[in-house]
RNA sequence: GUCCCGGUCGUCUAGUCCGGCCUAGGACCCCAGAUUUUCAUUCUGGUAACACGGGUUCGAAUCCCGUCCGGGAUACCA
């Protein structure tokens, strides 16, 4: 091994946003520098200079630090391996190109588009099965250059490819592979204007950057061999390759930049945890353990080994990845959640009671964490704590409607409420409460000492309240839930009334009533 | 066309390298049940796969060959 340290990069074209298959080559790339204390760097090809564009580079960026994969060197970093852009190392490209030059070991092609093409199509009527550049401009004479020249032809440089040689490359992944060069045609390196193609400056950079590891996707196997001969004629040391299945979507073709919703940010947008995404993204592909699907991104590092990427393509599951959602949301501290969630939450949420209320806030949003996946679910489910009047969606008309005597039960449970001491409402001040108690509530959980009735203690006084009655707390529920919250979804009652307070409590009850 | 890669439940996968512990394990989804004041969570159980055909072997998901299917590459894109 010439080089120490494991180096890896991540190498995208900002022609686009980072979508789901370069999230993951990204990924894997970072765990495998992480895994093996190596280094990380972002490295730009630009190089497409029609399509390149600084907003999808900043997409990327941000994509990737949403995601949780920083880098060592590259953009907004530097490091002593740069420029980090390939358009700021045209000068290199020049240099590596005029040794091979030199050397022998590429040539100037003065061929036109038009020629190219026909000599394809000629070679595909050939019907050999193979058909590429026809080599046209490979051996041609001082004197030919110089014919060309005079026509005013700029010349693309060609890497001569070794004629019909057999050679055997090793893949991280796929393992041994045979593969013949009489398959590859002379490939173009650099165009007229200077600017190198993707095989060549990749290689000059991997070279230059010192990159010891490539992970990437599967697409680019048959130019590994192209760039293992440059390596080769540059007496250069090649990286270690790895190259992954693709991702495919759910027709089960490859996941493109152009398939809707692949841009990582999306998943931001809609409120997705990037800690799930992560999780589930590294899924596809690579398998934590046996029986194990959730892992922190430290884990993975702990647990991440190249070789263990599987070698056949995978679907996204937008399912699973809801699923996992969730998982994540269970495990938020409330407080982390109401921080996470705060841009929808302020849809429903009055802009001040972050402050005042964070508490009480933080008890409301506990009671639904177990109820939604994306932090962009909540604001919907919590809107009937805020309104001055409850919006009775169709099922709870049909429970406030469901017994001829339900009005009664809620006026006198307005009662037996006003008589109790609960807390107050808001926006007024509750912080009392809910510091001491913590929603939702469990049954076994140790009483809290509260100066207000706890959840526990308005469920004594509500089922004392149904005995009077003589009524089946069963059927007492739907009704009262209904006037309180508008559905037939949503916490355990005492919760609701605990989160509502007296005031709105006893109010709602009375409304629903009709008094 | 040619070259290359892949193929375990519907999906993501464990097992494959070093055949037996695999009457193929886990997870998502789906179904049933339990708990329960609703929804959700949680718990229990269930349906469901080694692409196909030949070998080799006492024994194959695992090794070999063929077939089929899927994907990738074949650019002056990356």
């Amino acid at each position: 091994m010439i080089h120490p340290t494991p180096r890896l990069r991540f190498a995208p074209s900002p022609t686009g946003p980072l979508h789901l298959g370069g999230a993951r080559t990204a990924m894997y790339n970072w765990a495998a520098a992480r895994a093996m204390g190596g280094t990380f760097l972002l490295r730009i090809e630009d190089t497409d200079q029609a399509r390149s564009t600084d907003a999808s580079l900043q997409i990327i960026l941000a994509g990737l630090r949403w995601l949780g994969i920083d880098w060592d060197e590259g953009p907004e970093k530097g490091g002593d391996f740069g420029p980090y852009f390939q358009m700021q190392r045209l000068e290199l490209y020049a240099a590596a190109a005029q040794r091979l030059l030199a050397e022998g070991k590429a040539y100037p092609c003065y061929c036109t588009t038009e020629e190219i093409e026909a000599g394809r199509e000629a070679m595909k009527a050939e019907k050999t099965g193979f058909y590429g550049y026809n080599g046209r401009c490979r051996n041609l004479t001082a004197a030919e250059r110089a014919a060309f020249e005079q026509q005013g032809r700029k010349a693309n440089i060609r890497f001569r490819m070794p004629e019909a040689r057999v050679m055997n490359v090793h893949d991280l992944i796929l393992g041994d592979v045979e593969v013949n060069t009489k398959e590859l045609d002379d490939w173009v390196m650099i165009r007229p204007d200077g600017v190198p193609l993707y095989n060549f400056a990749c290689v000059i950079d991997d070279i230059g950057m010192k990159i010891t590891h490539v992970v990437r996707g599967n697409e680019h196997f048959q130019n590994g061999h192209k760039q293992r001969l440059l390596f080769e004629a540059l007496g250069a040391e090649c990286p270690l390759y790895a190259h992954i299945p693709l991702i495919l979507n759910k027709d089960g073709k490859k996941l493109s930049k152009r398939d809707a919703d692949t841009n990582m940010l999306d998943y931001r947008d809609k409120g997705f945890p990037p800690e799930a995404v992560f999780n589930y993204i590294a899924l596809l592909g690579w398998g934590f353990s046996g029986d194990r699907d959730l892992f922190t991104r430290q884990e993975m590092v702990e647990a991440f080994k190249i070789e263990n990427i599987g070698k056949s393509g995978s679907k996204f599951d937008e399912e699973k990845l809801r699923w996992m959602c969730g998982e994540y949301m269970r495990r938020w501290t409330p407080a982390q959640c109401v921080q996470q969630a705060r841009p929808w939450l302020e849809q429903v949420v009055p802009a001040g009671a972050f402050a005042t209320h964070g508490a009480w806030l933080q008890n409301v949003i506990a009671c639904f964490q177990e109820r939604v996946a994306l932090y962009s679910e909540f604001d919907s489910k919590i809107g009937w704590l805020f309104g001055e009047t409850v919006v009775m969606d169709e099922a709870a008309q049909k429970n406030l409607a469901k017994d001829p005597a339900g009005p009664a039960w809620l006026r006198g449970y307005a009662d037996v409420l006003e008589g109790a001491n609960l807390p107050p409402s808001y926006p007024r001040d509750r912080s009392a409460a809910d510091r001491a108690v913590g929603l939702p509530s469990k049954k076994d959980a140790p009483a809290p000492a509260c100066a207000f009735d706890t959840p526990a203690q308005i469920e004594v006084r509500t089922r004392a309240f149904t005995e009077q009655l003589g009524i089946k707390f069963g059927n007492f529920v739907h009704p009262v839930r209904a006037a309180l919250t508008g559905t037939d979804k949503g916490p355990g009652l005492f919760d609701v009334v605990f989160l509502l307070g007296k005031e709105t409590a006893v109010a709602r009850l009375r409304a629903a009533a009709g008094r």
